[in-house]
DNA sequence: CGATTATGATTAA
DNA sequence: TAATCCTAATCGC
């Protein structure tokens, strides 16, 4: 559930069963009280997403999308839910539901559990996707940003890709995979990278979390590379594994900013800049 | 069956 | 750096 591809699959479904509908809202575990009481009574016109955020908004019934009043905020963290369930069987509330509501039609209860839960007007949502580089699961993504701060950074790329800043929706499985595929390794300073080779991450980032949106897992084997691999290590190549899935070599797993980060060095040389090499050679 | 870990990120110290 | 908030799978006992 938890990167981008688990939040777009959230919005889309309840974009099919609850969009339009009007609910009455309340806070089963007090922790988001005042929100549910501002949506309650309300119809829910529409549900975004960048990145692992989610903007669900709320305004009068039979408006416009554009016309919402309210807007709330949520980012799931390791393992929220938002749960959709039909009213005559609906689950037991826990201690950790903060939202939970009813159509008025009263075929549908929504749960929602989250580690950010926020409510607030339009400013919320534009302050809060300003913060986000371009999701490579949103049409009207622009990759020219992350070129762009790509190239002004001095940060890794490893560490690039997991900041939601510079792009939005990828997490450590995906960093993983998607540097295993371009063959960059994860401690390449994103200044070192080319252009063409940046495009390739961007279109790799794409093709994997839009498979990950169809098929609800993290798959990232090709077909062809996963007969060869036979099971059970067809799903990924590098992350949590210890040999590559394509070359069969030791994968290196280490610490970056607290997050474990897997590569196969053969695979995915670290490469030295011609200038870098040079002033290494000096000193 | 409790402890640990994980696909996350903000806040406080 | 540590604490905190979400859930579920896994592991050691």
């Amino acid at each position: 559930m938890v990167e981008g591809h688990g939040c777009h699959r959230v919005a889309a479904a309840h974009r099919k069963k609850l969009l339009n509908l009007v609910f009455a809202a309340s806070s089963p575990n007090g922790r988001f009280a005042d929100g549910a009481r501002a949506i309650d009574a309300k119809a829910l016109l529409d549900v975004q997403v960048h990145g692992k955020n989610l903007f669900y908004f709320f305004g009068k019934a039979r408006s416009s999308p554009l016309d919402f009043t309210d807007v709330v905020h949520i980012h799931f963290g390791m393992s929220g839910q938002f749960r959709v369930a039909a009213a005559a069987s609906e689950p037991a509330t826990k201690s950790t539901t903060r939202l939970r509501l009813e159509s008025s039609c009263g075929t549908w209860v929504a749960h929602l559990s989250a580690m950010t839960v926020r409510h607030g007007g339009e400013k919320l949502y534009t302050d809060a996707i300003a913060k986000l580089g371009p999701d490579p699961l949103r049409a009207d993504a622009q990759p020219e940003l992350l070129f762009a701060r790509m190239r002004k950074s001095r940060k890794s790329v490893g560490l690039a890709l997991m900041d939601q800043s510079m792009v939005a929706g990828i997490g450590n499985i995906y960093r993983a995979e998607i540097l295993f595929k371009a063959g960059v390794h994860p401690e390449q300073k994103c200044s070192s990278i080319a252009q063409p080779k940046a495009e390739e991450i961007w279109r790799h980032s794409v093709a994997l979390l839009q498979r990950g949106f169809v098929t609800g897992s993290i798959l990232t084997v090709d077909d062809a590379d996963a007969a060869a691999m036979g099971p059970p290590w067809t799903r990924r190549y590098v992350y949590n594994h210890s040999s590559c899935g394509r070359c069969g070599s030791d994968i290196k797993s280490w610490a970056m900013a607290n997050r474990t980060a897997y590569a196969c060095e053969v695979c995915q040389p670290l490469l030295q800049l011609e200038a870098e090499a040079g002033a290494a050679a000096v000193s």
